[in-house]
DNA sequence: CCATTTCTGTATTGTTCGATACAGAAAGAT
DNA sequence: ATCTTTCTGTATCGAACAATACAGAAATGG
């Protein structure tokens, strides 16, 4: 039951080829297609078919690579992790202010979201936007939940830091705050998912740290 | 195949029974139930064997009642709004200036949202945070898209009407500003499904309208 | 070479899905 | 009372679901 792939990812220096006959299909480009397809359909809806179909590999190849549908979203969670978050979150970490990061974030999620990559692509964070808790999935509920409370404590501490370097007064309540940008950000994915262009997401951005400005002391 | 209720609600001052048998269940609660499933659960991850069990019923009463369950969906839908509309748009209609609408509009949601009505209910909004048009069903997703929309017009309307008279300078941009509202509305919906408490939305909402006094002139 | 190991494609497992057929029950109509 | 109409409960439909059994193919190790 348990995956019994050749060593899946340690290192990769050596391919270290198994013993038996090789995978024939490209395994990140398979979960790729999964993610897609989840971030899409969500995991309730999507179905193994649909799956072996995009990942263009049959059911017993699916099974023996990823487990099972839940360890294969889960893994399609991870990958799309990987694959985004610098994209939203890079500049956030290199900026040198709390208001910076707060903009660069809100700024990169309105571009990230409004990019399209493929025709019919998903709209909207596929992390933001899972419902897969409710659906009756609870370990995996809570792994996407984990994920979105990880952007609101990477806000609070950065938020923290900059109270402690007296960005502003300590007047400022960080978790109101945080919580505030948090909020305008999972919107701007629900904003996405109805159609909202990149232009009309970044002057939502705007109006954002116009409320920042409005209560923190530059 | 079409629905052959009793004239399922063409007033209500004669109940008007049909001729044959009467229904051994209560309509309208057997569709709270389901509203409250599909609320909870979404479109897609909800049997039909769940609905009638929770709504006391035999599947052919149900299909009988409401004709398919894309159908139920749509109804309970339109349940879900009669009962909860008027507690996020109430205030917001009566308001005296936009900035009250506004307020009265992000407070009201807050506390809608954090209001317990079951043990195990579902938080979030239903309409928010559907994701049935991702699912496959798009007659279903461009219903509550519709939904969706209708919030996002309601503000326009607001907003222009205010700048008609007076109540804000003409350089505002009133798209955008009511995108802003509504990407901070939906956010709420996003954060109450996390578990967000009534005093933390609340103050999401102070912090919002501090942005709009950023921004509009009082 | 042959043995071992692992992957692939076909076919199929048992289960659950949404939706109905059917017979009996409960009402109005006459 | 009898006929007609409509609802209820059981039992079930074909389709789709997630997941696997199995045999053959393709690699390594000896």
């Amino acid at each position: 039951m348990q995956n019994s792939g050749p060593a899946p990812a340690s290192g990769n220096a050596p391919p270290r080829r198994g013993r038996g006959r090789p995978r024939a299909f490209d395994r990140e480009a398979a979960l790729t297609e999964a993610m897609h397809l989840f971030w899409r359909k969500g995991f309730a809806a999507t179905a193994i078919s649909e799956l072996t179909a995009a990942m263009g590999i049959g059911a017993p190849s699916l099974y023996a690579a990823f487990g099972s549908k839940e360890e294969l979203y889960t893994e399609a969670l991870r990958h799309y992790r990987e694959r985004y978050e610098a994209q939203v979150w890079g500049n956030f970490a290199a900026a040198p202010t709390a208001r910076a990061a707060v903009e660069a974030l809100l700024t990169d999620t309105a571009v990230a979201l409004t990019q399209v990559c493929a025709p019919e692509a998903a709209r909207g964070c596929m992390v933001t936007l899972s419902a897969v808790g409710g659906e009756g999935h609870a370990d995996l509920g809570a792994c996407v939940q984990a994920a979105r409370a990880l952007g609101f404590e990477r806000v609070v501490a950065r938020l923290s830091r900059a109270a402690a370097e007296g960005e502003f007064d300590a007047s400022v309540d960080i978790s109101a705050l945080a919580r505030f940008v948090m909020t305008v950000q999972g919107g701007l994915s629900l904003q996405a998912r109805d159609g909202a262009s990149r232009a009309e997401l970044e002057a939502v951005a705007r109006l954002t740290m116009a409320g920042w400005d409005a209560r923190v002391a530059d």
